[in-house]
DNA sequence: GTCTATACTCGGATAGAC
DNA sequence: GTCTATCCGAGTATAGAC
């Protein structure tokens, strides 16, 4: 139940919404669910948004919002390298730790239809990549670090910033960490998932 | 639609229920999908198998079968550790290569009911990762490799091997990459991933 | 074993009073 | 804006003929 003391019943509908999506995915999700969460009316529901999918729609819509943008800022800035890939691992991990469904939710949508996807949520989102192979590129070149495929490079920091949160079940599962646990197993991966790249590519 | 030709209806059912969840989850599959792409009749799928929920039960636990173990294997094998990380990422690599879909369909399910994922597909499994553990341990101890914890490491391995393929669409997208060069993409990390790994911990 | 027809439930959506 | 009551399509499951 969300707190029904705050503000308008639009916004609780949309906290009550984002929940339940977010862990149910959208054929996974129920309107009864979302209204029981929000503490109204299921029939609320569509006088505020006119149907399930719209609402999804606006869940969505935010929540790629979050997932990509800020952290392609910090790819597209101009910090040294070694900076840069500490700050990402740091501002992910942190926002994923608030967020822990978002991958699974997002990358479930983009899995489902690639092409709704591409069309509705990236649409005229330039390739956020250029800027940052442009920087590797020319470290490359001065030797500072070995030759690497600046989207191999791009690949990994992903993976390693965000598949731990989407394998969590089963990692705490196979490795008997609990919850505080895996929170502590994360906030170590701040500093040793930079150690780790950085290793692997300096010369 | 399945090859009507190949034996058993029970066969064909179940190749394409597998088709059908993997691609669209518990939720989002139906039963007329399923049985419009084996080729039969809605009330065949209820005759071979009672419920939507025991066929489902059923291609999950295929499903997990080929998740873990092959590569669990491989872990736990008698490998020096350079090799078993080269073998590690190229049997997953491969194996994914063939089952796309096999990742998201796992860990969606692991995530939504993750007790009953537990329970059910895990059970009697031991902790996979001591062994290999066991081998970091004394790697580092004879200053072979940095210090690293193993969890770290075994969690990396997965993440990069793994992490490609369940953000595969967005990945397309976002680089402009197709299905061939996504391909050719991963048959390169295949190399790569070792290689990436060997040059973080090596001393 | 295979089909057609149908029962039954669930859940999204709407009507209409207040 | 908020509620109750209800409609109606979709989808799982079963009955029963062949």
């Amino acid at each position: 139940m969300v707190d029904p003391e705050s503000k308008t019943a639009q916004r609780r509908i949309l906290t009550a919404a984002k929940r339940v999506f977010l862990s149910k995915g959208m054929a996974g999700a129920r309107m009864q669910d979302i209204a029981d969460t929000a503490g109204i009316n299921k029939a609320m529901l569509h006088y505020y948004f006119r149907s399930k999918q719209k609402l999804f729609d606006k869940i969505m819509s935010d929540a790629v919002a979050n997932f990509f943008p800020r952290v392609v800022g910090i790819l597209n800035g101009d910090l040294p390298l070694a900076e840069k890939i500490q700050c990402f691992a740091a501002e992910y991990v942190d926002m994923l730790l608030e967020n822990p469904y978002l991958p699974l939710f997002v990358l479930n949508e983009a899995s489902l239809h690639p092409a709704r996807f591409a069309k509705r949520w990236w649409k005229d989102r330039e390739s956020p990549f250029t800027e940052f192979a442009r920087q590797v590129e020319s470290e490359v070149a001065a030797r500072n670090i070995k030759p690497v495929h600046p989207l191999q490079l791009v690949i990994n920091m992903l993976s390693l910033c965000i598949f731990p949160f989407i394998s969590r079940p089963i990692w705490t599962q196979t490795t008997g960490i609990d919850e505080e646990g895996f929170r502590a197993f994360m906030l170590l991966r701040k500093t040793e998932i930079p150690r780790f790249i950085m290793d692997a590519i300096k010369n």
